[in-house]
DNA sequence: AACGAAATGAGTTGCGCACCTCGAGAAATT
DNA sequence: AATTTCTCGAGGTGCGCAACTCATTTCGTT
C-alpha cells in the first residue's frame, strides 16, 4: 500500500489557535450563531479563507447524528419508465442507508389533484424531503408551497409545477424534447410529402402538451412540406393506441410519420406491423423500455427520445441530500439532457 | 423543521450484544481479522444479518482517519473536451476536500508511449488511484498492471487499455460511436447517392479506429447507396483538417457526408462555408465544443456524437473513491452514453 | 503434566466536529 | 453605582467506528 499521504488537513483547532479565539467562538461564527462581536467574526473568518479550512463531512455527519427521511411519490400505475426510477431508488437504499438516510416511495394518483394533494399534505411532513412526480394545479402547488413553508425540501420529477417554491425540477424540457422528436421525424422522412400524426396520453399533462408545443414549433419553421396532424388521445393504453393508429394509417394513406407523445408504444408498434409499414413510416417514441428497444432493433421505430430514469433517481437524491443538509448544489450538474437513441447507440 | 426522524440504526455496540460477544470480536469479523472461532464468526455474522447492521459511513471514515490521493492522467495539449474533464475535477475539488480526498491533475504527452509510461512509474506510487487517457501500447500496459499490482487503482478514461488489469474503463463505446454517426449520416442524406467522406487525427489512437471500424460497417450493411471513403489523417489539426475538406469537396461533386472522427472540426466547418455547401453535405463530428454548439445553430452541422466529459469526470472520481474504500460499484450505473446532440436538443 | 504458542475476549483511545453549560469580563442600560 | 446584556473562553460530552493493548483461555507439544 502507499505511504499515508497525509493532506495535513486544517481543523477547528487550527483556525481557533491561528484566529487567538476558543473553539465555541470559531463553531459560534461557522454556524452563524449569535454572541460574537462584529470584529471577531471578520478576525475568524479571514483565519478560516487563509487557512483554508473546510469542516470534514465525515466528522461533521457524525457529530450531528441527525438522520434523513426522504420520500418520492410516484403514479399509482407505474408504466416501465415509473418503474425503473423507482427500481433505481431502491437500489440506492443500502448506500443510503449507511449514510443515516431512509427512502420511502409512495404511490399515489398523480393524474387526480385532490389525491395528490391529500397525500402530500398527510405524509409530506414525516420528512425532511420529497420528491414528487406531480401535476400542476393550483392544490398542488398550494400543498408543495406549504410544505417548503414547513421545512420540507421538495423537488418535482418528470413533471414540473413551475410556478410553486420547489427547490428544484429533475426531468427535461418537454418543449425541446418535442422539438428534438419533430426535427428526427422531419429529417429521416427524408423530402417527402405528407402527414405526421402525433398521438399523446392526455393534454391535461404539461409534459404532453409541452411536446407537441415543440414539435409543433419546428415543423411550422423547418418543414413546410410536413402537416402536422392534431394529436389523439389515447391515454397512455396500447389497446387504444393500437386501434388509433390502425385507424390512422388506414385513413391517412399519405401518412409518413408518427410521433408517440406518451406511453403505449407498443400499440402503435403492433398496428405498424399489421399494416405493413413498419419500413416507410417514421415512428418517433419517447421513453426506453423492453417495448421500445425491441421496435428501434428491428427497425420499426426511428429514434427513442429518452430522459434517463437512473441518472433522474440519482439526482432527485443528490438534490435532496444536499438540501437537507445545507450543502451547495451545482446546477449544471444536475441537468438531465434529452438522450437521443437509436438502433446504433443502445445503452 | 420536522421532529427528529431516527432511524434507530442499529450500532456496534447492538450487535456485541446481541451476539454475546465484545465490539472487538465483532470488529474482528467486520474486518475479516484473524482470533476468531468459526461458531463465533458464525454467530456474530447471522446477529448482523438479523440486526440489518451496517457500519455508518461517516464514522468509519472518521475512525479511519485516512486520506486519499488520486490524479488524472491528461493529455499535454488539451483540447477542448479534455479541457472540459480537467475544469470538472477542479470544480469537485472543494467536495472532495471535506471528504479527505485530494484530486490532482498531471498533464502528459499520451500519445508518446515512452514518455506516458515514465509518468507513470515516476507519479504513479505516490497516489492511492489514477485515471488515465491511455495510450494502448504493450508499455503502458505494463506500467498500469504494475501500478496495479503495487496496490494503486487505475482506472482508464476516455480511451481504453483493454488487455489491462485496470479496475475499469470510463469512456464510451467508440464503435457504437461510429455505427452511430455513420448511421445518422446515412439517414440525413435521404436517400441521395454519394460519397462520404472520414477525416481522423490518428488512426493510431484506437479510438479513432473504432469509430471507423463502426461507421464502416453500418454504411456496408445500411446504406449501399453510399461510398465511404478512407479516413484521411489531420492530427485533429483545424487547419490541416480545413485543407483535407476543401481538397474532398472541390475534388468529389458527389460528396454527399463528412464525418470527423476526432478534434479540429472547426477547420472543416470553416471548408464546408467557403464552398457554399453548408446546406447540402451532411457533417457530423464528436464532442461538443464552442464550435460545434455553434455549427449546430447554423446548421452547419447535423448532429454532435459525445461523451458527457462531466459525467465522466464525476464517474472516474466515483469509481476512484469506492474501490479505495472497499466498496461496491454499481457498474450500471457507471456506463457512458453515447450522446447524440442535434440542434434542438443541446443542452 | 508442564509449557509455549495461538486463539479469543474485554477494554481503551481517539478521529473532528456539533452542541452544550458555566462563568468571567466587558459594555450598555437604568 | 447597580443592574442587565452582550461577548467570549474554557471545558466537556458523545456521535460510531477502527485500531490498538493486554488479559485470559485453549490447544498442541514435549
Amino acid at each position: 500500500m502507499n505511504e499515508t499521504s497525509d493532506l495535513s488537513l486544517t481543523t477547528l483547532k487550527d483556525v481557533a489557535r491561528e484566529a487567538g479565539v476558543s473553539i465555541a467562538t470559531v463553531d459560534r461564527v461557522l454556524h452563524n450563531r449569535p454572541g460574537v462581536r462584529k470584529a471577531t467574526v471578520q478576525r475568524v473568518e479571514e483565519t478560516i479563507a487563509r487557512l483554508g479550512f473546510r469542516p470534514q463531512a465525515a466528522a461533521a455527519e457524525l457529530a450531528r447524528g441527525r438522520s434523513y427521511r426522504f420520500c418520492f411519490v410516484m403514479p399509482k400505475s407505474l408504466n416501465v419508465f415509473m418503474a425503473e426510477i423507482q427500481e433505481h431508488v431502491i437500489l440506492e437504499r443500502a448506500w443510503l442507508a449507511a449514510r443515516r438516510t431512509l427512502v420511502d416511495v409512495v404511490e399515489t394518483d398523480v393524474f387526480d389533484a385532490a389525491a395528490l394533494t391529500e397525500t402530500l399534505e398527510d405524509i409530506g411532513r414525516r420528512y425532511d424531503g420529497l420528491a414528487v412526480v406531480a401535476l400542476d394545479h393550483p392544490r398542488v402547488r398550494a400543498a408543495i408551497d406549504d410544505l417548503v413553508e414547513a421545512g420540507v425540501q421538495v423537488v418535482t420529477l418528470v413533471s414540473d409545477v413551475p410556478s410553486s417554491r420547489r427547490a428544484h425540477y429533475v426531468g427535461i424540457d418537454n418543449i425541446a424534447a418535442g422539438r428534438t422528436a419533430g426535427s428526427l421525424i422531419g429529417r429521416f422522412v427524408g423530402g417527402r410529402k405528407g402527414k405526421v400524426a402525433v398521438i399523446a396520453g392526455s393534454m391535461a399533462l404539461s409534459d404532453h402538451t409541452d411536446r407537441f408545443i415543440g414539435i409543433s414549433r419546428v415543423m411550422g419553421s423547418d418543414f413546410p412540406d410536413l402537416e402536422l396532424m392534431m394529436p389523439i388521445e389515447g391515454r397512455d393504453d396500447d389497446a387504444a393506441n393500437q386501434t388509433i393508429a390502425a385507424r390512422l394509417i388506414a385513413e391517412n394513406p399519405d401518412l409518413v410519420g408518427i410521433y408517440n407523445i406518451g406511453a403505449g408504444t407498443a400499440g402503435i408498434g403492433a398496428a405498424l406491423a399489421d399494416a405493413g409499414r413498419s419500413g416507410d413510416v417514421v415512428f418517433v417514441g419517447h421513453d426506453l423500455t423492453v417495448h421500445t428497444r425491441r421496435f428501434l432493433l428491428i427497425g420499426l421505430m426511428d429514434a427513442v427520445i429518452s430522459q434517463n430514469p437512473g441518472r433522474e433517481a440519482h439526482s432527485a437524491l443528490r438534490i435532496l441530500q444536499a438540501l437537507a443538509r445545507k450543502e451547495p448544489i451545482s446546477p449544471a450538474q444536475e441537468v438531465i439532457g434529452i438522450d437521443i437513441i437509436i438502433r446504433e447507440n443502445l445503452p
